[in-house]
DNA sequence: GTCCAGAGACCGACCGGATGGTATGCCTAT
DNA sequence: ATAGGCATACCATCCGGTCGGTCTCTGGAC
């Protein structure tokens, strides 16, 4: 991924340079991001691509299709990165703080990514949409399988049902796209230590004199 | 008394009832928030609300006009909460408590208004943006005073910064409008008390005893 | 080595239709 | 009579998508 700022190009400054699907593909994701779907027309994507609508529609069904592909990109990595923190070895709550705090660490590596994801749900056909959610949701059992988990060890409280507080952490990483900034004081891994080590503690079991 | 004229213009039981310009206001945020401000065309809108476009076009000035009245009436209803619970008295973890399961109560109350706010802020004019923001801010740090009171009286851990866990509690209730469903089988106060009860654990002071 | 056929890559003019917005004037209450 | 509330007809524009055509590359026949 060489998903810079991308201060240095312009409408003007067209990108070229290697595969036109790839570069239909990063092209729209920066737009997508910036402007949102609808406010990008093809003809904006494909001059800032520099290409014309002929390549364009050589490669991808529709100007929706070219979203879906966005959408399959996005899941498939984060689902990979996922199941593999999740099968790791260990106690489960240092595979949960490793987990969350990744996750939170490759959102704020593509931005641009997560920032479509959830503002453009909505323009994806049915069918696509109801297959994104299908993936959405594995994800999420997958957190929450860690959090139970952990609930039948001991290590986390049971007054608080696990898919609480899996929304509510994906949530808080979803909400990065509209306020974390590349150039703030703080790096996506510090961000995700943080956010990591509250969920942690929030899991903690209350009080001395309280259990289930 | 009026309307005799008999002519029929009901497509789909457009709305008919109280005045113009808040019947015009409340179709546009369920249409909104159903399918988005861009794919509502005017049209649409006026012929759900039972009027015509001349009537629109004699209220609002554009279509983003009434987008923004629907963030206005948002933001100050918010605001006002959210002032009243912060200024109330008692200690500040129970005000905090109250505030944060409020806003969850009052999100799912509106989980129109919520959806339509983040997903279409990208369609504001910059003015208007700067305004939402801004006032969205002074949101936030009302939030943020809170925690830190609690930080310097000792009763919030200090080692996580307390915009992180404000930006993180936000985050999720702005998720909210995505996955709760009105007929599901927790309410809107039931997941606003256990929210505030996972920020305020997640603030205790670590350790097991009470140190800082 | 030359030639030709064919296929995939890509171009860009064009189209039907929808959209936000406007101009104008009627109708009713004051 | 006047003014605001609202309807109707209309417009300029832009958008996603199409379609016939042109280039380039490949590979088999001779």
């Amino acid at each position: 991924m060489h998903n810079t700022d991308g201060s240095e190009r312009s409408a003007t400054a067209p990108d070229r340079g290697g595969a036109v699907p790839e570069r239909l593909l990063s092209v729209a994701t920066r737009l997508f991001a910036d402007q949102g779907f609808e406010r990008t027309s093809v003809q904006e994507l494909v001059s800032a691509a520099g290409v014309t609508k002929g390549a364009m529609y050589h490669y991808f069904a529709s100007k929706e299709d070219l979203l879906y592909a966005i959408y399959q990109r996005v899941l498939s990595m984060q689902t990979e990165r996922l199941t593999r923190f999740a099968g790791a070895e260990g106690p489960v709550s240092e595979r949960l703080r490793k987990a969350a705090a990744d996750v939170v660490h490759t959102t704020v590596d593509n931005l641009d990514d997560t920032r479509i994801f959830f503002r453009s749900l909505h323009m994806l056909s049915d069918d696509r949409l109801t297959a994104v959610r299908k993936e959405r949701r594995r994800y999420h059992e997958c957190f929450r399988g860690m959090i139970e988990e952990g609930q039948r060890e001991g290590v986390f409280r049971t007054d608080v049902p696990a898919d609480i507080a899996v929304t509510q952490y994906f949530g808080a990483v979803h909400h990065l796209s509209t306020w974390y900034r590349a150039g703030g004081e703080l790096t996506g891994s510090q961000v995700g230590a943080y956010f990591a080590e509250l969920l942690l503690a929030e899991l903690r079991p209350a009080g001395p004199g309280s259990g289930a």
